[in-house]
DNA sequence: TATATTACTGACTCACTGGTCAGTTAGAGC
DNA sequence: GCTCTAACTGACCAGTGAGTCAGTAATATA
């Protein structure tokens, strides 16, 4: 008598299970950091065994890199298209980037990574320097594309771009990190939409060059939240 | 023949021990992370053995509250003496408030302590809680403090109190955090006074009330860099 | 100097986990 | 159904490091 599907103990899924054992080290490395990740809890939680896990990838350091490679590097590519096609001022452009950084890895299990990076850059200086190449210089060559378009357009007041870039950035990994470490702690004082806006407020009403007489700049006024808040739990009882 | 005092393999030094083992903690926590650090580096980089190290604290989870017990707090409690005495406008107090952290944390060994809460916070609910009530809170009580000052006296605008104290914070979370992760990838390219300056000009340069008819704040031009930078190294080859 | 006290040592235990591999079973091909 | 390939399993090995403790040496006290 034949086994049926659900007697089996397993089955094959040779090409499923890459991505299977990758979302699961995501979700533990991100929750538990490097070490304090087993390679079984990975593999149970993706349904398979831990010498399975080790067909696919040959060490832990390996999955590691694998789960960072996976999970950002599209996500940037997709922000570099989008300073390409973008029409409109620049300050619309800055807008449209962090948002597009909220949505598609900020409020995403993928906002997990930059605490992972942190945490483990000491550790693991060739994967921090991949980190760095893939992602973080290209990240802030687009922000500051992003300005200097401003500058140029005479939108922006003439500012050191290389300094500028990283400042409207800050807030936004602070954002990433946030989620993971001590949001728990804080629970309900902060809405991530409201931060972005006052933050991308704030930054542009500087940014934005006052034309002598007249007074250039949006009034400081949070407009509403335009960006949909769905934070899971981070640390704290 | 009675032994010299070189002669001696280890002295009794009862008093000086907890905070040379506390010190040498630091720099491996900071360097290495939590669970990639062993005690038996920690000993010995203090000069006593493995076992003295667990006559002092019972544990190595109690050796991380310990250094970020004595590290941190005395660091918050000398700012929070700084809002009380300060006179002058609430601009300058914001200024000297974030130059009194560089100088007492961010460009100190405590500057990796930032670093070492966000990578193990998952892992240490209770720890994390207690670092968020000892530090956290009081800084942002702190730093909301001052904010709300300038709101009072009409020199800033009326804004979100509580966002924006997070927003004036958040690049030095992100200066003190990547010393030790990614600066060696970028070296050369982060000023750090330079980065506050510029945080700070861009910053208060939005928050201060502009009154119809005349140009206030400052022009945008970054001060010859007034903080000292000496910054050692972190990760990448 | 003799004795008591205790700060300190370092070899040891033991639990844990990264990594291995001989054996098992799903399922493709005939 | 039978055979063969390879995806998968899980018991096992070996290295590691947190934590222990019986013993040793410095020094306080008599």
């Amino acid at each position: 008598m034949a086994h049926s599907r659900q007697d089996r103990r397993w089955t094959r899924r040779k090409e499923a299970r890459p991505a299977e054992l990758i979302s699961a080290a995501l979700d533990l490395f991100v929750e538990r950091g490097f070490s304090a990740t087993r390679l079984e809890d990975v593999a149970t939680r993706a349904g398979v065994s831990k010498g399975t896990l080790y067909l696919y990838f040959p060490s832990k350091e390996d999955l590691f890199k694998a789960v960072v490679r996976g999970g950002i590097v599209p996500a940037i590519e997709r922000a570099e298209k989008q300073l390409e096609d973008h029409r409109g001022n620049a300050g619309q452009l800055i807008r449209d980037l962090v948002k597009g950084w909220w949505v598609s890895v900020g409020n995403t299990r993928l906002g997990g990574i930059p605490k992972l990076m942190i945490a483990e850059s000491g550790n693991f200086p060739e994967l921090a320097q991949f980190y760095y190449d893939e992602v973080i210089s290209r990240g802030h060559r687009l922000m500051a594309a992003a300005v200097q378009r401003g500058i140029d357009s005479g939108e922006f007041e003439p500012v050191d771009v290389d300094y500028v870039m990283r400042l409207v950035i800050a807030p936004l990994w602070l954002l990433a990190v946030w989620r993971f470490s001590f949001d728990q702690c804080d629970s309900g004082k902060l809405d991530p939409a409201t931060y972005l806006d006052t933050h991308l407020d704030l930054m542009l009403r500087s940014l934005t060059r006052r034309t002598p007489g007249s007074l250039a700049g949006k009034p400081l006024t949070v407009e509403s939240p335009s960006v949909a808040s769905e934070i899971p739990g981070g640390a704290c009882k």
